[in-house]
DNA sequence: GCAAGGAAAACTGTTGACAGTTGCAAGCCC
DNA sequence: GGGCTTGCAACTGTCAACAGTTTTCCTTGC
């Protein structure tokens, strides 16, 4: 006999795997904000019929797409101002993340943290002021902040909800001089506040450090510069 | 010629109006949390076909039901561990709207809301540390900062996402002796802190204002006392 | 050349039918 | 009596067809 486990035949519908693909290809940049989306075209490419498609579509109305009846859908499109109080929310909501981290990260998350941030401190990059290569997942200090305040609500309304909006409109970064730097230097404030468990310390600096963000991102869409299609919706 | 203006006839859909009425039922305790329902039952009910219905359920998804492939669907049901998240949600996002709506609330915003609690003050329940009852729509204190915000993404997450969890879980005011009391004069204090536009302030005697609205709710919820279907998410 | 109108194509919204799956009840066996 | 198995009804997931609406393109007239 051998001990070989079989796994369970994952359980999914075409709604949710058109759901998870459509996800994916907004985010990532295959349509533009504005963009008109055809149902029946969607349909073709994703190779379903239509009633699926229209429950995945469903499910992300008033998250990444709006729905006029009769009409179609459009990929939503944030005014300038809309982008403006997308950081506000996210000052709001990461500054409690950041808190609630000072007191339930680990301590081998919070190295993990330190690790992070001193690989990203070798990028030379930084230091000519250019540019904050950020890694993905678990390799974001964001994210790992996130996860670390261990509250599911928050994660899910940052995760699923903010960040899909940031990376939607390609908020670029670091264009102002220096502000790769700054940006560097005020993660590495957050992640000392975080070391010595400072719940106010951490929500102060995580709140700044996302001001500083909104007040660069601002300046950006001042610029009108939309030419880059590179995802920095940092710093 | 009467000068009688056409009113243009509202567009929607079959889908868009299963949504509105299953939110209006979900909310207002027709459904349980943790209750199946049956999309078979529901389009005899509605009088509507399964496709329209499939697509208001998904857009449903995530914010008030949940979907298991080939199951069915639930409406959402919280942990207790979840609750109280819920309210650290809602201090982040209810804080940085009392912020707001420090700077941006109009002097006529400010004398409503002052009217508002003026008439709230009269009500004998609350000097009887009984209840707080609050008025609904615009004669709700919350609601009224919320819009006072002036930011759409904050009004969003709060007024379709959060107050409806809030809603769906029944929390329940006033089980601690004396919490309507110290609600309402909680709520005065907000007041206070908008009159004299000052950011701090404001956000500060909310969240503080919120955090007891939580510990009052955790407590509510330690005695497991679910008995009673009455609306009372606040404080 | 431009604007208006009409026709056709493509689209969106909905329905009903079919196939596969799940849950419940009844019957049988120990 | 309890547990297990089987069968059937009801359900969920998907598709294709139909009806109504919108968009696009072409023609005509000024």
């Amino acid at each position: 006999m051998t001990s070989q486990a079989i796994e369970p035949i994952a359980i999914t519908s075409l709604a949710e795997e058109a759901f998870s693909k459509l996800v994916q290809l907004i985010t990532s940049g295959a349509y533009s904000p504005g963009q008109r989306l055809s149902e029946s075209e969607l349909a073709r490419q994703l190779g379903i019929s239509r009633g699926p498609l229209r429950e995945a579509l469903g499910r992300l109305e008033g998250r990444l797409v709006t729905r006029t009846p009769r009409i179609g859908i459009r990929v939503i499109d944030f005014r300038p101002e809309e982008v403006s109080q997308l950081f506000l929310v996210r000052e709001a909501l990461e500054g409690m993340a950041a808190r609630l981290a000072s007191e339930n990260m680990t301590t081998g998350e919070i190295e993990h943290l330190r690790a992070l941030l001193e690989e990203h401190g070798r990028q030379p990059d930084i230091s000519a002021g250019q540019a904050y290569h950020q890694g993905v997942g678990d390799d974001d200090f964001h994210f790992a902040t996130i996860k670390g305040a261990r509250c599911e609500h928050l994660e899910k309304l940052l995760l699923d909800q903010v960040y899909y909006h940031l990376r939607l409109h390609r908020l670029r970064a670091s264009a102002q001089p220096g502000r790769a730097q700054a940006a560097f230097a005020e993660h590495r404030e957050i992640l000392a506040a975080l070391v010595t468990r400072n719940p106010d310390a951490a929500e102060g600096c995580m709140r700044r450090h996302i001001r500083n963000a909104r007040l660069n991102a601002l300046s950006s869409l001042a610029g009108s510069a939309r030419d880059s299609r590179e995802e920095r919706w940092h710093a």
